[in-house]
DNA sequence: TCATTGGTATGACAAATATCATTTATTTTT
DNA sequence: AAAAATAAATGATATTTGTCATACCAATGA
């Protein structure tokens, strides 16, 4: 099995900060996973007794709602670390870990994890950020949902998600999304999502290309975001 | 000025995990500040160098959206600290903190603190649970915004206010709200949360008492919460 | 005491959004 | 390739929620 200290994904995320040793004892205990298309990674509710640190893939991060309704959360992808609000809190997992497509996982035990931030501080600030952030980043989301309207959602959520995943090479946003969970992202009965996009593209904001999305007009998106 | 050490509040928080030492240095930097009802503690996009532990009194937290309304993100009261989310991920403030009724409270440098996580694994570990819990909640509510209808949201508001601030000696929740801050929390129109109030009223699940609510069926609230 | 102000309440109406029904595309299975 | 299943699209309609207008009430200060 690979080395986390050859990993590439470990320089963009917490894990940057580890010294060689705490690599070593990480490599020496982790396992590796491979996650399905539709299968879950981690499930609400469930203890957890690690870290999961994502090669590659994508996910999305959902909760179920008491009516029955699937709401994402978030959206993670290779590089992205999971599970470090669950170990820290010492509460179950939060919200359902759904691949979005195949993923490879890396599995790291609690107690190493435990065990590094008591002896290394950095880490510990590091980890502490990255919960700072998302923490930041879910006040302004709880905002926008019960501030905005549907519309203005809708172009918020295709904006971050370029953000997030990127483009191809044909300029669409990297990742496909079925309507039902652009639906769920942003709130609302698929059917209003559908028509929604129907009328960005008819007003030239967005293109439909195969099962993904161009945005076209990335300041027309913006100002709708905000309402004008 | 008095000592954190004597301090009772600091039993109840993160900062009961300090070492005397730790303690007493925190007591020599730290400053008293007094809050009058409607001011502000912290503003959003503001810079914060330190922490504030709140030893008396009661404030909202908010967020002011693109559309000018303001968002009541969550409630804070004696013995929670504020400013942690901030100060660990070195961020701009990301709430504004304005106090429901007057408010004492201690400030504690930011430098004190860094250093505290640094050498302090216990301390450094209690933030972290703070912070990982506040962003379970924060999912939590996403979920609820988005999915609930106002008359949920606004059912499941009233337990949860009852929950934070308990109830005064004729069993009311024990804060005084104006219709205009509960339509801010639940993220609706004043008119439609006063509407909805006063179905609740003749439904009998609340009272009206002066200016404060009471929870006359809790069950009959927890049931509406959740859609039935 | 009266007048002013800010908060509360209510009706009438408009707009946003959800739901249901149906059709059309697309993908998957046989 | 045909059939079946799933996803996307669209219309009609119902429901929820917001907006605007107005009235009422209670606290406050001249």
């Amino acid at each position: 099995m690979s080395k986390c200290g050859q990993c590439i994904i470990k320089r963009f995320n917490a894990l940057k900060s580890l010294t060689s040793e705490e690599l070593e004892k990480f490599s020496d205990h982790k396992t590796s996973l491979f996650i399905k298309k539709g299968e879950n990674l981690m499930t609400e509710g469930n203890p957890i007794n690690g870290l999961y640190c994502i090669r590659d893939g994508k996910a999305k991060l959902t909760k179920l709602s008491t009516n029955g309704k699937e709401q994402i959360i978030k959206f993670v992808k290779g590089g992205d670390i999971l599970g470090q609000r669950s170990i820290l809190s010492d509460e179950p997992v939060g919200l359902n870990t759904t691949a979005l497509e195949d993923m490879h996982v890396c599995f790291i035990p609690k107690q190493d994890i435990l065990e590094t931030i008591k002896e290394n501080g950095q880490f510990s600030l590091n980890i502490m950020k990255i919960i700072s952030h998302q923490l930041n980043q879910a006040n302004t989301m709880i905002s926008q949902m019960a501030q905005k309207p549907v519309k203005e959602r809708l172009a918020e959520t295709l904006l971050s998600l370029e953000e997030i995943f990127g483009v191809d090479n044909e300029g669409c946003i990297d990742v496909v999304l079925t309507r039902e969970e652009i639906a769920n992202t942003i709130g609302t009965a698929t059917e209003s999502a559908i028509r929604l996009l129907s009328n960005l593209k008819k007003d030239g904001m967005i293109d439909l290309i195969n099962k993904k999305i161009k945005i076209s007009d990335k300041n027309g998106l913006k100002n709708m975001s905000e309402g004008y």
